[in-house]
Formats: structure tokens, C-alpha cells, sequence
DNA sequence: GTCTATACCTGGATAGAC
DNA sequence: GTCTATCCAGGTATAGAC
């Protein structure tokens, strides 16, 4: 984050624009953050915002995609290195894990960004790229027998759920120490509910 | 809810104000609700609002609270009617099944309405009444060897993080059907993985 | 491309009659 | 307790100089 900021060229206001607008979605939320503080923020001036970017709504909906499409690249190098989808979900959860911890701002705002609320237009998360993938992997897995024959939105929830929820009381501020610490157990818990 | 705009007495403005929040709030979000909207939702003027509440935020804490004790009353109730973890986890899902069909609204309110957002005085909701009740079911459960011993935690995340999830899909309007015909599997998966 | 200054308006909240 | 009328702050977005 703070490495986008070289100067220079000054060709990446938009960048640090950008994640001025992540760190005050998630520590104020989208609708009590105003172009005047992403400004601020962002140390640019708000003509500067309304050059690159229609309106604020523009600039969250930039950063839905920029975070989810690195999500997405994600998801699918783990597809490339892994074979069965016993190792890709687990690494996949492993990858949240830490991705929760290195950099919780980014995780809150995809998690309950709550973009039905001010990105109207936006589908909800289930329909992006990443869910796909996730879907996709549970319906390969059912294929194959590595998996529990069931409706694939059943598999895919309580495979993902246990560990979603996790996340969601880590950037609640309910759980203390580490996610990793606690990753096996919930992998375990996960995984035997689905697994034959 | 209709059946609250009972006329006469006259006396239950309050809980038509308090109703008509919860519609708009979680169909257009908190933020994109105007004080107006409301008045004119419960054909209220503006003056009846803000005799009745100190300010908008008051109206949805008032809103959060309502809900809250609904859902923490039931919840006792199935602990009263039920013995075994295994029962009591059972019928909580069963039941939040149930709201999330015949008042979504209601659900939605408590679920995603992040409440950290605009009630950011607020516990999130995970230290609220109805959490604590579920947590002490798991533990109760982990000591009478019902359930695998496992950090607590986890092990509540684990199995009601997995119908959470679905909950969240039928609100967000991804799963068609109804609920209650996933139920059994759902419950399946998700007491599978903590069940010794 | 970046800045400052400003127009404009929505919407939260109050005053005061009834 | 309920209403109407009004005030006023804050915030989005634009204009126009540099």
C-alpha cells in the first residue's frame, strides 16, 4: 500500500487515491467518508478525485473490482498448483487466513462492504469471479467423488461458512490472537462435514 | 407488522415508526433513508419522529434492540424445550430458517445491517445476548462430551457459520427455492464436522 | 492534471402553533 | 402528542485559473 506512493512520474494519483478511499471505507465505512476526506487523506486535492473518477461511487466501485480481481488471480494460481479440491479449498481458506491478518482492510471491504448498500448496481460478491471459482471447484469435486453428493450451494457454504465467520469476528475485534493458530481446527471441523 | 397499524388508542406510533424504519432500512440501507422517507412510509410527520426519538441513530438502536430481544427470547425458549446440544443447535438453525422466510426484512436487519456503521457505539453483534447463549450451548456441549473438544469458537463457527452463509445467499437474493428444503443437509454437513 | 473557490441541495434537527 | 414550517451544516459536484 504505502510503496505505491513513489513519486515521480505522478502517473498513480488513482492508486493512492484508491487506497486512501480502502483505508477510510473500512475504518469509517463508505457513507461518513466524504470526497473532502479521501482527499485529505490521500494528500490530493478534490478536483483532482473528480478528474479521475465520476463520482465517489466510481471510486468504490474501481476498488470492488481492483481487490476482487486480485482475489480472483489468487484463486486461480492455487487452482493451477493444486490438483484435488481437498488441497485447493484448504489453501484457498489458508490464503483468507492470512490475507485477514496481513491486510484487514481489504478483506473488511470485500467481506460486508455491505455493496448492495452503496454499489446498487454491483451484483452481490456471490456473483463474482471468485465465487465462481469456489462454486466450480465444489461441483468438480462432487464429480469425482472426493466430496459428498449434494446440491453444490450446500457443499460450498458449510465448506466456506466456518471459516468465513471466523473472519468476520476477527475484523469484529471479537477473537484476540492469530487466525493461523486456529486454522487446522477449523479446517478440520469444515472439511469432515462435506468429505466421504 | 401490518396488523400493528391497528387504529384507536393511537398509542403504537411508536411501533409504526419503528416498522416502517425496518422496511426502508434494509431495502434501501440506513444511509439512503432519509428521516422524511420514514415519516411518510408510516404516514407520520417529522415532528412525531423526533418526539418519540432523540435522532435517527436512536431509531435503529431502537430497531436493533427490539429485534435482538425477539430473537434472545426464542432462543431461551429452545433451550427450555430442548436438552441435548445436538437438539437445541438443531432447532436455532431450523428457526432462523424460518425468520429469513417470513420476515427477511427482520433478518437482514440483524444480519448485514452493519452495525458498526451507523450504530458504531453498538457491541457488534456477537456480543449480544442471542451469541452468548449459542456460545455457552457449545461449551456446555464440549464438556459433556456431546461435541469434540475444540476451542470454543471454532467450534460455533463451525456449525452455525455454514446456515449463516446460506442465510446471507437468500437475502442477497443468489439462491432461488425455499430454505427449509436445504435444511436437513445443511444441518447434516455442519454438525458432522463437530460431532464426536 | 492539479488546484481553489463556490454553487447547490439534501437531509438532520428544531421551533412553536394547535 | 402531533403537525407545519424553517433553519442550517455538511457534502457532492462543478467552474475555471494555473
Amino acid at each position: 500500500m504505502a510503496q505505491l506512493q513513489r513519486v515521480g512520474s505522478g502517473g498513480q494519483r488513482k492508486e493512492i487515491i484508491l487506497y486512501a478511499a480502502l483505508d477510510l471505507f473500512t475504518s469509517k465505512g463508505f457513507f461518513s467518508t466524504s470526497v473532502h476526506d479521501i482527499g485529505r487523506h490521500a494528500e490530493v486535492s478534490i478536483g483532482s478525485i473528480y478528474h479521475h473518477f465520476k463520482n465517489k461511487e466510481a471510486i468504490a466501485k474501481a476498488l470492488y473490482d481492483l481487490l476482487l480481481g486480485e482475489m480472483g488471480q489468487q484463486m486461480n494460481e492455487i487452482k493451477r498448483a493444486h490438483k484435488s479440491v481437498h488441497d485447493r479449498c484448504r489453501v484457498i481458506i489458508s490464503t483468507l487466513f492470512d490475507l485477514t491478518e496481513s491486510s484487514p482492510e481489504t478483506m473488511g471491504f470485500i467481506l460486508h462492504a455491505r455493496h448492495r448498500e452503496f454499489l446498487p448496481l454491483e451484483q452481490p460478491i456471490c456473483s463474482s469471479r471468485p465465487f465462481e471459482l469456489m462454486m466450480k471447484m465444489v461441483e468438480e469435486g462432487i464429480e469425482n467423488g472426493e466430496i459428498i453428493k449434494l446440491d453444490p450451494v450446500v457443499v460450498a457454504t458449510s465448506i466456506f461458512g466456518g471459516p468465513l465467520r471466523m473472519i468476520h469476528l476477527m475484523l469484529d475485534g471479537v477473537i484476540e490472537g492469530p487466525l493461523s493458530e486456529r486454522f487446522e481446527d477449523v479446517w478440520q471441523c469444515a472439511w469432515e462435514g462435506v468429505s466421504l
